[in-house]
DNA sequence: TATTCGTGGCC
DNA sequence: TGGCCAAGAAT
């Protein structure tokens, strides 16, 4: 029909028909979902894979069912809540959010990008994925998935650049179809065929709706030549210690001495001091006086 | 712009 | 076996 082949119109069809037979059913993308479901979902995936946050994320659907719901908890409740989804500071932020959102927004989750900005833990990303998905506005949705997935097709990279590029954002915003309706569904769609398809190590290819027409693929699928990517660093940093302090935290009833952090880091007084230090800090741990401490009231 | 911040599964 | 990676945000 059209002779100019590889255009970035041509991803549409393909991958908007991939979406319609494949997608995931899940709950966050029901119709009947709330906004506040939806922001609570996006906060829970950053850096978090589906399969763990799914019962994580039924848990506090049903137990903190609206903002007002968690603004009235503790906040140390919906740090205990987190689990082990990692990165627990986001959980206090979805806390602090619930109640800027009680505060400041009569009690409704924000429509605009703008004011989710506003949110703490709610970032470019997030504020675009909630306008988008939660309220149906038009927004360009750039997450880890849409970079990959937008590099190989278009650009005829192996993966995308280590920081998000203007670049990107711009492509991006290229192929965000005009009509909000579709568009919402474009955005999750491309984050769809990222998350299962156009893989970051072994891509399936074979499965792919645009395969045909991937500028990476037609370019004979070539590996990775970018600077060296550093990963990240575990072994001995502050956030394992960090991690296992809440972790001792969260299992307890009660406050814990500092006998019982001092297990998550036995041999380095040091560091120990300095982790717990930071966690107060970030105000995931609250000190009560005679070295004992607990999770936030 | 480069770092820091959890956790666990996978190839 | 272990490095890599997962719907990022804040500083």
């Amino acid at each position: 029909m059209s002779d100019d082949h590889g255009a970035p119109g041509d991803l549409h069809e393909p991958i908007l028909g991939w979406y319609a037979d494949h997608a995931r059913d899940l709950p966050w993308r029901h119709d009947d979902c709330s906004a506040w479901g939806v922001l609570v979902s996006e906060v829970m995936l950053q850096q978090t894979p589906v399969a763990r946050v799914l019962p994580v994320w039924l848990e506090w659907m049903e137990r903190w069912p609206t903002p007002r719901d968690l603004a009235l908890a503790p906040a140390g409740d919906a740090v205990r809540a987190w689990g082990r989804l990692g990165y627990p500071r986001r959980a206090l932020r979805l806390h602090q959010s619930a109640v800027a959102i009680v505060e400041q927004h009569g009690s409704e989750v924000p429509a605009t990008e703008a004011e989710l900005l506003t949110l703490p833990g709610v970032g470019t990303y997030t504020a675009a994925a909630v306008a988008c998905f939660a309220h149906g506005e038009r927004t360009v949705v750039v997450d880890t998935n849409v970079r990959r997935v937008e590099a190989r097709a278009v650009t005829g990279a192996a993966l995308p650049a280590a920081a998000l590029t203007r670049a990107e954002t711009a492509l991006a915003a290229t192929l965000v179809p005009a009509d909000p309706a579709v568009a919402r569904v474009w955005n999750v769609a491309v984050m769809e065929l990222g998350a299962l398809v156009c893989t970051a190590r072994s891509p399936r290819c074979p499965d792919c709706p645009v395969a045909h027409l991937c500028a990476w693929r037609l370019a004979g699928s070539p590996a990775y030549d970018g600077p060296p990517r550093k990963g990240q660093a575990w072994e001995g940093t502050d956030r394992q210690v960090r991690g296992a302090m809440l972790a001792v935290l969260r299992a307890a009833d009660g406050p814990v001495g500092l006998a019982g952090l001092a297990a998550a880091c036995p041999d380095d007084e040091v560091r120990r001091m300095r982790c717990l230090d930071g966690l107060v800090t970030d105000g995931l741990v609250e000190p009560l006086g005679r070295g004992r401490f607990t999770l936030p009231r």
